[in-house]
RNA sequence: CGGGAAGUAGCACAGCUUGGUAGUGCACUAGUUUUGGGAACUAGGGGUCGCAGGUUCAAAUCCUGUCUUCCCGACCA
């Protein structure tokens, strides 16, 4: 049983993730491949996580800046790791409107070269330091295989750009927004993810080094959900970008970026949501409690009005259903669109002095007295289903947690049920080579400070150096 | 970018083999009765059949190309 819109979740995960998205009205395919049309009620989630990561930025004295969308060919050009790891999935355009161009433009990928370009006029002195900007804007990755969410071609995000007068302060902030990333994760998506380094092979093209966080799916696939990137003075070279230091010499900035996107929607549909459609963390829900009259009644009108008045001052979320549409259906539609807490309000409960209560994320049913403290009782219940709602999840992931120490052990775990999988790695790049050569398997990122689950490398079995964590990806 | 499937009303589909007035269900609109898990009746509205060529007196139907979507692989937030 479940939505009769939406395929049974175990039966074809694929499927069911594309149901749940269509069936909750988060976003509609548009006419160009790859590109989607966020719908009302996607794009609100998408509003919220910017509300809350929008204050955490600010209150860590971040400011926001508008870059254009277009990078002259030229100026992408002269950082060469950065446009190798690009080449293949960066738009030209090639046609203005009047003239033809002299040179082709980009549509951004990514915009730390037209930060860079700002920044060498903008910068004279260590008193100039640090510049802490970011910016919610769209990109574009001519990505092959699309999907909503996960992988589309046009995609929103933030994409933070700083630059420091010290490698100790870029790093520093490097972690930082790491830490932001975890902390939204687990706190506000409820999604239990890992956090970690990724390896040469695997870090953004032109980084010394990047942080990445990983969630882990229902399915066991592993989703990049957050990176932070700490570039030493790469690009300051490639684009100069100098400034004169407290012993009044000419010194490279220290650079860092930082971005999530709206692949995290996708991400909290792949964790929480079931076969009746979507389940929404409460602390991310755009609309945490709906509240629905029934049948046509003074004292039902008049309760939901308090009920919603209350609730509202209290700073919750919260409307009422007052469409002429049947119980059942605005049952349905209100689980199928993930709001937490359903407040279902009746005469016949009524004269018992009663009302019924539905959590989204377990589907039960509580009552209550009508004349309860309708603010207590409804925080209580929301902090109840986010905690029950991480917990659930890392139950699930520590389900989908593996110890592998030899390549049989990755090929048996990869062949039964893919996840999370723990295993020494000797450094070597043909190791990782080896490993992706089953399933695609890759490593996810290294855990620092893991402990030494074993001495020897899983693939080649020389002496081991890190602890990582591999898994198949989206 | 390879392999497979599919595009006909907002959605799900029939019609195509054998060319000849574009259909069904849900959704939508109006009215009435309803309302505790996707209400009922009555009367309505909506489609250059993905797009572009071609064959033909005539194309949703046959041919060619192209775009898009879904699934499976190679590349990626």
């Amino acid at each position: 049983m479940g939505n009769k819109a939406i395929t049974e979740r175990d039966k074809d995960f694929a499927q069911w993730y594309t149901d749940v998205v269509r069936a909750a009205k988060l976003c509609d395919y548009s006419s160009v491949k790859g590109c989607m049309v966020i719908e009302p009620n996607g794009y609100a989630i998408w509003e919220k996580m910017q509300e809350i990561l929008d204050k955490k930025f600010k209150e860590l004295g971040h400011v926001n800046v508008a870059m254009p969308v277009f990078i002259p060919e030229n100026l992408l050009k002269k950082e060469g790791e950065l446009v190798q790891g690009f080449a293949p999935e960066v738009a030209w355009v090639t046609q203005g409107g009047s003239k033809d161009l002299e040179e082709r433009l980009a549509f951004r990928p990514t915009s730390e070269t037209l930060f860079c370009d700002y920044y060498k006029d903008h910068i004279s002195s260590y008193r100039d330091l640090p510049k802490l900007y970011n910016q919610w804007c769209n990109v574009v990755r001519w990505e092959k295989e699309t999907r909503p969410f996960l992988r589309s071609r046009e995609f929103w995000w933030q994409e933070g750009h700083t630059i420091h007068a010290t490698e100790e302060e870029a790093k520093k902030e490097t972690d930082q927004m790491m830490e932001v990333y975890r902390w939204f994760h687990h706190e506000i998506l409820a999604i239990p993810s890992v956090t970690g380094v990724k390896t040469e092979k695997e870090k953004f093209a032109g980084a010394e080094y990047t942080l990445t966080n990983e969630a882990l799916m229902y399915n066991g696939v592993a989703l990049q959900s957050g990176t932070s990137h700490y570039f030493g003075q790469k690009f300051a070279k490639a684009y100069d970008v100098k400034f004169l230091n407290k012993d009044n010499k000419q010194e490279y900035v220290y650079q860092t970026s930082w971005g999530t996107t709206t692949r995290m929607i996708g991400g909290l549909i792949m964790v929480h949501s079931d076969d009746y459609g979507l389940v929404l963390p409460p602390r991310i829900a755009p609309k945490q409690v709906v509240i629905i009259p029934i049948g046509d009644d003074e004292k039902v009108d008049k309760l939901c009005n308090e009920y919603k008045d209350k609730l509202s001052r209290a700073g919750i979320d919260c409307y009422i259903d007052n469409t002429d549409k049947s119980p059942g259906f605005k049952f349905a539609e209100a689980e199928v669109n993930g709001i937490p807490v359903r407040i279902e309000v009746g005469a016949r409960d009524l004269a018992e002095n009663k009302i019924t209560v539905a959590r989204r994320d377990t589907r039960e049913k509580l009552t209550t007295e009508a004349d309860t403290d309708i603010v207590t009782y409804v925080k209580v219940l929301l902090d109840t289903i986010q905690r029950d709602m991480y917990d659930r999840a890392k139950e699930r992931r520590d389900k989908l947690t593996f110890e592998a120490h030899n390549l049989e052990d990755m090929e048996r775990i990869l062949n039964t049920q893919p996840g999370f999988i723990h295993a020494m790695w000797c450094g070597d790049e043909a190791c990782e080579n080896r490993i992706k050569e089953i399933k695609g398997c890759k490593s996810r990122c290294i855990v620092e400070d893991g402990e030494r689950i074993d001495d020897k490398c899983v693939c080649c079995g020389k002496e081991a150096k890190h602890h990582v964590i591999w898994g198949i990806q989206y």
